[in-house]
DNA sequence: TTGAAAAACAAACGATCGTTTGCTTTATAG
DNA sequence: CTATAAAGCAAACGATCGTTTGTTTTTCAA
């Protein structure tokens, strides 16, 4: 049921997706999805919950299996472009549908979403980075990047989510690091 | 009447906003609308070849000023991010509404939006980019980046349009820059 | 096996949706 | 000034929206 409202939120929008929808793809009746939740916008906060906890679960466990500063992003960037492009739909609401879109539930979608920026913004001040490199820039510019994929990404293409999360950590990654770190990848 | 409805679409999405709601914003009845377009799609189809204009319009003019291609990329960016953070209701419209939420108009939308990506398609094309470096994935990264502002982006805010686009395309060109402009930027 | 709680059904409520129709107002060319 | 076309008004159409209500089915512990 949160999977039918997740597949439809993401793939429609959420006011293009009516109650009706989501209980066929459900196979239950319109009136019987209001047992469970008491209006469309709190199974739009629940749909956004199961989002949040997917991609958070996936960046932070493949975060962890590293250690080096760098390697900790890169782990997390492709874990996020997997479950953002393969593997959740939930996550995928995440993207498609913005907070202000639902005024009344917006404080506490908003408040899911601070959950898994937090994430990146930790893993983002531990970089060794050059002075001059704004962080705020790096991490925003980085998140839109790797989200605005979902607008192009194509199954059906030669790169995988893996493939296009490394490339785009590297572009990123050159002048961004510290020197010292520059001197050791230049050899 | 354009406008009313390009930031209705912008500031809500094409499903969430009613005819009726543009109507009143352009102090119309709601039956009058139909006397200049067929249907609502019709209207978004108007405000979108609008914010295409905008865009390019401001993109292309802004490089065509630059000869270095470093420099008329930049430029182009800069006119694309203020025009669409600050100038251009349409513009937005671009970004918030895609192509497949309206399907029996997204071909033309389609055919619209390939318009301004073969801009930057161009401007990235005749970067001095190391051999290494995906000019696909640099667009693409590029591209979402900027478009995301919109998500994040607030007046109120230090940084102008002007000085995050800046800041960005510094970050993407330290690395995917040739060695020999390297050489030069490095002294 | 039975009885109560959980879950789903069946049917409808008022509100709002995109759109149409017929008439009136406004603008403009001769 | 007047005829004609462009533009807008007033009112309503059927469809669909989110939601509610009362009843029936399903589930499962005692």
């Amino acid at each position: 049921m949160l999977e039918a409202a997740a597949r439809l939120f993401a793939q429609r929008g959420y006011a293009a997706t009516s109650m009706r929808d989501i209980a066929q793809a459900a196979s239950m009746l319109p009136g019987s999805l209001y047992y469970h939740f008491a209006a469309k916008e709190d199974l739009l906060a629940a749909v956004y919950e199961a989002g949040v906890r997917d991609i958070v679960a996936a960046a932070q466990a493949a975060a962890e299996r590293q250690t080096d500063p760098w390697d900790r992003l890169e782990a997390a960037c492709v874990a996020h472009l997997e479950t953002v492009l393969r593997r959740s739909d939930t996550a995928q609401v995440l993207i498609r549908v913005l907070p202000e879109q639902v005024p009344a539930a917006a404080a506490r979608l908003k408040q899911l979403r601070a959950e898994y920026e937090d994430l990146y913004r930790a893993l983002v001040a531990a970089l060794p980075l050059a002075a001059d490199v704004d962080r705020r820039t790096f991490r925003l510019m980085l998140l839109g990047a790797l989200n605005w994929t979902r607008f192009w990404y194509r199954e059906s293409g030669a790169d995988t989510p893996r493939v296009i999360a490394r490339r785009m950590l590297r572009m990123l990654r050159a002048r961004s690091d510290t020197a010292r770190s520059m001197e050791k990848r230049h050899g």
